[in-house]
DNA sequence: CGTTTATGTTTCGCTATGCGAGACAGAATC
DNA sequence: GATTCTGTCTCGCATAGCGAAACATAAACG
């Protein structure tokens, strides 16, 4: 029972030698690379649009939209001429969230709260999509101007708190892979970018969190735990807020250590079933 | 410029005569099969299992997993040799989310707060999906045991009121088609669910909304109301809770007709942008 | 108005692509 | 060490899906 999965990045050309691998189906690919075209800053867009972003030819757009729209994952809109996310990706979104065990949510869901309060930020647990980290649970404490990220958001792997976290916890091969993907992405920024990373690994072998402080987005900042589900599966926490409101000192000498306990007291939570 | 978006009926046949719709990409619909496969309940399915459920061979739905899994749409488990839904699902789900208008969202919400608490149940907004309606946001009541149902969860159209909301609003063409399809889905149970998806209908007319009392689960009781969104896309309002605390009698002459006005205060917020 | 430029959809012949019966290969159970 | 699960890989075949080009519609000019 050999597997194909010993790799997941994608521009890999996984075949021995000729062309391409014979286990990939392309079309399926170019469908959900449509999807992806729809960020939340873009609801609505057109077949010559779709065909620029993905280079796919319009006529090939045009067939994977339209089995897309009858499938129920894109809407159609006649006065526009254009194509927006339909209802089907949610359900699925749903489907993976509540395959994050549910009882679990519960019971650490106070806890995260309590931080969150105290902190006047929010505290959030994430996981990786490529190369960002994607929110699974986000708690607001009640301060007046709380950041408004949900669940799905996304947060780069490489400035944010939660995503070097996330690196540094990784095993080396795996991580390797990941800073290869963001070198590539950005040859320019690598440098600064590759510092914070391993400024973020010195950080977690000190004091076990990272940091952030507007690296990611310049009003916010934050720290950053990783943490192993009991079936391995690798997340991290955040707990982060307006630069104004958090000092470094704070988050340096309070939050930080809060944020490690909370961690330490989730994973209890779990081997205690 | 005409469209192949006439209809949106998965299982009709597109073309003239002969075999099949030429447009329409098998590869594609397939794999999406496959990701519809895992519902909340089941986290893990082996390729045996998704290719009972789906009717694809399975050579076939090992090809399709092994290309999610390469673009994240599925995870597999060495341990299980199973698959299990990946991030990628979930970033979609936000985008989707985001493209209904955030603005109007944190407008509504204390609205919605506001009746949720009242009525000691929740209240939510949802868009239809196939044959489901989908909670595209969904705010609790602090009551106590509040329903743990979030973004994402799915009612079944016929059989909640926030399905027969949907239903009572919906042009008469295409309930008609909807109305097919649930008939096809169980002709045992038709004539029942048929009476109840009517009654909806009287419901609405007479009072402008929809009930229903345990037909969905047996536990739950609510009202619902439909709404036309400023694009046009029809959702449709919920507001329910435990039978044991929400009577008949408060549903019908309070909690309903309060529903209807939250609606009607949401449109007039649109209307002024 | 025709003309131009922008859309998005359809045609249609070709061939690469994805299909799937069957072979194969590990695990688990006895 | 059979037997019975599992899931993956082989490989010849048929066709599904491709995309250049043609077509069709709508809007934006003068």
């Amino acid at each position: 029972m050999t597997s194909n999965h010993e790799s997941n990045d994608i521009e890999r050309f996984d075949d021995d030698l000729p062309g391409k691998d014979r286990q990939f189906v392309t079309a399926l690919a170019r469908g959900l690379e449509l999807l992806r075209c729809f960020s939340p800053g873009e609801r609505h867009l057109g077949v010559t649009e779709l065909a620029r972003r993905t280079g796919i030819p319009k006529p090939s757009v045009s067939r994977l939209a339209g089995t897309l729209t009858k499938l129920g994952y894109l809407d159609f809109s006649v006065p526009l001429g254009k194509y927006s996310l339909g209802s089907g990706v949610l359900s699925l979104g749903y489907a993976m969230l509540s395959s994050i065990d549910v009882r679990l949510r519960q019971i650490i869901k106070p806890y995260m709260q309590e931080l969150a309060e105290y902190s006047r930020g929010s505290v959030s647990i994430g996981i990786r999509d490529r190369l960002s980290m994607v929110y699974v649970e986000t708690i607001r404490g009640s301060a007046p101007i709380a950041l408004q990220r949900g669940i799905g958001a996304r947060l780069a792997l490489a400035t944010s708190s939660m995503g070097r976290a996330y690196l540094a916890a990784l095993p080396e091969a795996e991580r390797n892979l990941l800073m290869d993907q963001i070198r590539q992405r950005d040859e320019q920024a690598w440098p600064q970018i590759k510092a914070g990373i391993e400024q973020g690994f010195r950080d977690y072998a000190d004091r076990g969190f990272c940091f952030s402080f507007g690296e990611w987005d310049p009003e916010i900042v934050g720290v950053g735990v990783p943490f192993r589900d009991s079936d391995g599966s690798l997340m991290a926490f955040n707990c982060g807020g307006p630069a104004f409101i958090l000092s470094r000192e704070k988050l340096e000498n309070d939050i930080g250590p809060k944020l490690v306990s909370l961690v330490k007291l989730v994973s209890n939570v779990i081997s205690r079933h």
